[in-house]
DNA sequence: TATGAATGAGCCTTCATTCAT
DNA sequence: TATGAATGAAGGCTCATTCAT
């Protein structure tokens, strides 16, 4: 008899084991069996249950993705109901890029390997892209309520992207990675504070 | 009778074999064949000269690095000797680090398989805990003549130093990179103005 | 579903092949490749069960030394049950040294190639020490019942050892083994007799 | 100009060099490195005086052979000079077996691997007949005048070479190789004085 | 649905040999 | 005569995949 909506919690299940695999042993370490055994099952169930290995790296990294984009989306539909300043809305995209999750080593050892990878595979390239896009024009969203100038306000979603993005890196790779998040987190906000500093002020 | 001078030239050209392969297959798909193949030697000649494949790619990262630390001095040296305002040497550095070398795909493609590998590999980390360090503190130096405030000018360093590497991350992933890293040059040169901006205004 | 009590039977099956290798081809000659086409299976199956060459090699040496340990205790139990006589018990002992599986000439390459490994090897000089010992002390037990004089019984059974290894050893090297072998046993045997008449003698 | 007299110098380095090489690393671990490093010379060299690998080995293994021989000749020349008993012929036989050259551990390493690979090689297997013959006649000769019976003193020839053989053996796999030597020279002459013995007395 | 035994392609490495100098 | 740079076949090992159960 089938066991009825076993299949997701199998996938759900691997998932983890993968995102631990790579966080443990990095991508290029990672096998099919220190996957299944992570999860305590049987080599053959990841051809099962994802096609290869290839197909649960992939899901793997799919997830990590939409982790980040439903944190957004949460904190942005509280933005929403809370009518929030366009800056606090900045301040909460921010937080969302630092939050436990992204600071987690394994999605750390998995973002910097799904980079790598993107590189030379399009299936991954295109998945970079739209997250990258989804940072991009979110924090455009609110700036654009603050900075008159269009272009001007493209120019500092781009910056805070990079600069979001610059911080989570070199915090990933530093000695003391929870220190720098958090030290990243705050200067992230400085910058927000500077754009709404710039808007205000009349004597430059 | 012993070619002399021989090394130097087959080392320069596998490591250039590796930087190609890397480009072209990813650190993951580039294998002693493809490195020899692309050197059109054979495969044993890698272990001859680099004792083996972690060799060549050690190497070829080591090159990298050599290559942005040797653009980096050549640009301070010149600011020395020009006297420059300490922004000019901050433009210059942010130039260095947009130059074309780095620019180029075969480096992008390195650079991420290095930051991918830092992670659970300590010899790579180390060398990529150097790399960042270098930028900070040139950032620093400057950053120190312009800024009273100790901490400030600290956190000023840390926040171009990320918003360098996220920009050059963002272009390097980018459908279009050569548009992306000219605007990126053009967006750390603003944030420098910015900064200039903020130490002169009296009404802050 | 698991087969259940399918790995001791690989194992066997490998084992055996590993030494119909060395018969075959040598130490030297034998490669996983030989030992996996002579067993009928593909290369991977002896990293699977024995974790690379040298595990198989070591079971394979490990086998032979058990089966003459085997045979040596089969004889003795018996020679305790019937209660011979100690000059019965040492020719018990002879015959098992040049019983037919030490005949066997996959035993015959593998001893030789065990003797010469073990110089270099201590993992295998110490199953070597081992299996030394055994035969000496074993000998020694019979003849210290023969002979007074306890350094006198050391002698006869250093003597006694060195005879059926040097026996051994030339008759595998030998034209014809199989009659060599059958002289060996012989002239062991005589040698027992000589201890038997130097101690009942009156007249030396 | 070529150097007159050079290749005989050249050919006695290689060999002492590939002796030395099998005792260090044994016969698997010696490669034309090995023993073109420890002959200070570059690896060619080896191709060009021995035509490859299994050349120097096999004249490593004939000047071995050669060394114990020309040992033999000279005791046996000093034994007719002397007109010695044919007991203290045997005497000098079994010294020469256990002499220096024989103990040293460069000569041990490469006997073991020579019988190793006699079994395989039949170009090494008729060199090991001719040597493991020389040695069995010779205690014929003398053994034939001690005792009457012909078939008697073959095997009293047969039983003296295979306790040589097997003392030499299992000395050379002791842990104390010099101790061992030193008694298995003591009990072959043991040997020897029972089969005086036993010659002389009346009463067997 | 799940297992894990078995496969074999592909990798890195070693090393005897060749050959231009 | 002698070198040692270069080759490439062959070896051991890893591991994604398959499939009978």
């Amino acid at each position: 008899m089938p066991k009825v909506g076993i299949e997701p919690i199998r996938r759900k299940q691997l998932i983890e084991a993968t995102l631990k695999s790579i966080e443990d042993n990095g991508l290029q370490g990672t096998t099919i069996n220190t996957i299944s055994r992570l999860a305590g099952m049987s080599s053959g169930i990841i051809s099962h249950y994802f096609g290869g290995k290839q197909g649960v790296i992939e899901a793997a990294i799919r997830h990590m993705l939409e982790q980040l984009k439903d944190g957004l989306l949460v904190q942005l539909r509280e933005a929403r109901r809370q009518q929030v300043t366009p800056a606090e809305r900045l301040r909460m995209i921010v937080e969302t890029n630092f939050t436990g999750f992204q600071r987690s080593s394994s999605t750390a050892a998995t973002w910097l390997s799904f980079w790598a990878s993107a590189v030379h595979d399009p299936q991954l390239a295109r998945l970079q892209a739209v997250n990258a896009r989804r940072l991009h024009s979110n924090l455009l969203y609110s700036l654009r309520q603050m900075i008159n100038d269009p272009q001007s306000a493209e120019d500092a979603a781009a910056s805070m992207a990079a600069l979001i993005d610059g911080m989570w890196l070199r915090s990933v790779l530093s000695r003391d990675p929870e220190a720098a998040f958090a030290r990243a987190e705050r200067l992230c906000k400085d910058y927000i504070d500077i754009i709404v500093r710039g808007v205000n002020q009349e004597c430059v």
